[in-house]
RNA sequence: GCCCUCGUAGCUCAGUUGGAUAGAGCAUCGGAUUUCUAAUCCGGUGGUCGCAGGUUCGAAUCCUGCCGAGGGCGCCA
């Protein structure tokens, strides 16, 4: 029904277009996890270690090495043996590419990799399109649901959160391998626009309708609302017009498409703006003639009945209230909806999950909506991923009490800071480079400051954590991103007739050994990020990245090292510049060569 | 009344199956620039993890109660 606000290729095509190289090796955290639970087989072939955690992961201290395993402790009670005795055991054997394993403490296992496999396996991905991220999507298909604005209101802060994180969600699963639908599930059905075309028909300004539509349509559907409040006629009048609309009234259908079009056009500017695309525009209308066909069904499957003259589904199993499926006037409600929408993208895309991303007052609703959906028959795991609700120091914010703040006003504030910040550090730099990066810089902050906080905290917007550029900032990745940018300049000018690639990457220094040690575990941590649905966590390890090279920058030189010692650091550089841009990609920044 | 989240340093926040001496950023104090971008780096100060019990080798994390904040609870989405 609706054409797509922008052509997914034109903003993924970095990511999705290029053939990867099909990952040979296993990751870091896999091939260690699974030789420990090998190693527990061999040693105790009679006991069933199916459901127990044996995962080998980071280190929580540098001190104890590289990565640690704590399984020995919650084993050993089951085997009937002290955890020392049993971790003694486990230790004869040593993993490949592990120099060495040391038991500590009640018997945690530390791992310390070998350098020069290490080295290797660095060497291994440097390069390549995939970094060593293993294509764990391969042939499964997932349907993301995000970002869903309201039809004529204008995007606020508040839609930044759903947007960004979705967008985020969406880039790590199509790099994992997965074949991602992205459906916009625009708010365009409801009550409101009863209101709204009563508003239309009688305080149109159509001057200010042509100079900015949502903010007229949102004027329109403000004053109505008031008025409906105070004044019952007016409200049974919009109950009318919505009938009418809902009936298929040619006038009514018409504006209602009208409203629809305008706030599309304004919503794809700022998709457009923010890099976000969608493979699907499916609002809520588009499901309208599926609606009496899915109440059809729940009766006949004997899981409707009618109270107080609406029709509802009693879920005392699960312990959740009762949901409504059909109002007592006969209309149909948002879990019909969402009932109608799942069943849809079950049959058309078979999808191994459906992910919806959407504020965490909505926590209920989808408990009751998953459920119902169980009980119609639907396998398909579904997954509501909430995020907290954005709000002002004062208090939350709501376009009655006019105290939004614009998304493009967001945006526009980000790019202007940013742009102070370019042209008096990059002075020499011409003013059209200066403005395009300062859109990355100013983009990649407000991004950023809401990527990497946990998506379940509630966010207090304030303008200086938005707008940060420095400490934990996308500024502050997209500055070391930049810097080894040009140092690889740098070395091209002076050693041009030589690649880097030609010599080993040799771990001499502690810092190096620490970078290379943070580069491996990037394919771990993306899958990590992917499967919780935080970015955040991918956020974290690319700060650390980030912090451990620009200690690196500062503590060693490069072009000045001897050769092949400077070969082997120029490479670390790249690597970590790789990492780095592919991080910052997966979460929607651009990460330019020059700031 | 019932349900769901949350409470960690002055501020903003991390904290992976329960793990080792609870970590960052900002702010603050001190230091680093003839050398690869100082939007940087090094170091210091700063915490009864809301409170009280419990579970166990081990709890910020799990359980119970209390205090505080936010959200939700059939005809809005």
């Amino acid at each position: 029904m609706f054409c797509a606000l922008v052509r997914r290729d034109a903003v993924y095509g970095a990511l999705t277009g290029g053939k990867y190289k099909k990952l040979k090796m296993k990751t870091l955290e896999h091939e260690l996890s699974g030789w420990m639970r090998a190693r527990f087989q061999t040693l105790f072939p009679d006991t069933d270690f199916s459901g127990v955690q044996m995962e080998v992961l980071p280190a929580t201290d540098e001190r104890f090495g590289d990565y640690q395993c704590n399984a020995v402790m919650g084993v050993a009670k089951r085997l009937k043996r002290a955890p020392v005795e049993v971790a003694k055991l486990l230790v004869a054997e040593c993993p490949a590419g592990v120099a060495r394993l040391e038991i500590a403490g009640p018997g945690f296992i530390n791992f310390h990799l070998d350098d020069a496999a290490l080295a290797r396996r660095l060497e291994e991905v440097q390069g390549t399109e995939r970094l060593g991220v293993p294509e764990i999507g391969h042939g499964k298909t997932v349907v993301l649901d995000y970002s869903s604005p309201n039809i004529a209101k204008p995007m606020h802060i508040g839609h930044i959160r759903s947007t960004v994180i979705g967008n985020a969600l969406d880039r790590l699963h199509r790099f994992l391998g997965y074949t991602v639908v992205a459906d916009n599930h625009l708010g365009d059905w409801g009550t409101q626009f009863g209101i709204l075309i009563l508003g239309y028909r009688n305080y149109l300004d159509a001057q200010a309708l042509k100079d900015d539509p949502i903010a007229e349509l949102e004027r329109l559907y403000v004053k109505s609302y008031e008025r409906s409040k105070e004044d019952e006629s007016w409200l049974h009048q919009a109950r009318a017009e919505l009938v009418k609309l809902q009936q298929g009234d040619a006038e009514n259908r018409a504006l209602w498409q009208q409203f629809v079009q305008l706030s599309l056009g304004e919503f794809a500017k700022i998709y457009a703006r923010l890099g976000v695309g969608f493979d699907l525009n499916r609002g809520e209308s588009f499901y309208n003639d599926q609606l009496a066909g899915v109440v059809e069904r729940l009766q006949a499957l004997g899981l409707a009945e009618e109270s107080e003259g609406a029709l509802v589904v009693k879920l005392d199993e699960e312990k959740l209230p009762l949901c409504l499926v059909r109002k007592s006037d006969g209309g149909f409600n948002y879990t019909t909806t969402d009932l109608a929408t799942v069943l849809s993208r079950a049959k058309e895309f078979s999808p191994d999950a459906v992910i919806y991303v959407t504020d965490e007052r909505q926590q209920l609703h989808f408990k009751q909506f998953f459920a119902v959906a169980r009980k119609m028959g639907v396998t398909t795991r579904l997954v509501h991923v909430w995020f907290g609700l954005m709000r002002l120091p004062e208090g939350t914010f709501s376009t009655r009490q006019g105290n939004v703040i614009k998304l493009e006003r967001l945006l526009d504030e980000a790019e202007s800071r940013a742009l102070a910040l370019v042209k008096a550090s990059s002075p020499e730099m011409d003013e059209a480079t200066q403005r395009e990066v300062a859109r990355a810089v100013g983009l990649g902050a407000v991004k950023y400051a809401d990527l990497s906080q946990n998506p379940q905290s509630l966010v207090t917007f304030s303008w200086d954590k938005a707008l940060a550029l420095d400490g934990n900032s996308a500024p502050y990745l997209q500055y070391a991103h930049a810097r080894i940018a040009s140092v690889r300049d740098k070395y091209r000018e002076q050693f041009g007739d030589r690649r880097p690639e030609d010599s080993p990457i040799v771990l001499g220094e502690a810092i190096e050994r620490r970078l290379a040690v943070r580069l491996a575990r990037f394919p771990d941590v993306v899958a990590r990020a992917t499967s919780v649905y935080k970015p955040n966590v991918l956020c974290e390890y690319l700060f650390e990245v980030a912090q451990v090279y620009s200690t690196f920058y500062q503590t060693v030189p490069f072009l000045k090292a001897e050769e092949g010692v400077r070969e082997s650091r120029v490479r670390l550089c790249d690597l970590t510049a790789s990492v780095l841009k592919r991080g910052l990609a997966l979460l929607g920044i651009e990460a330019p060569n020059r700031i």
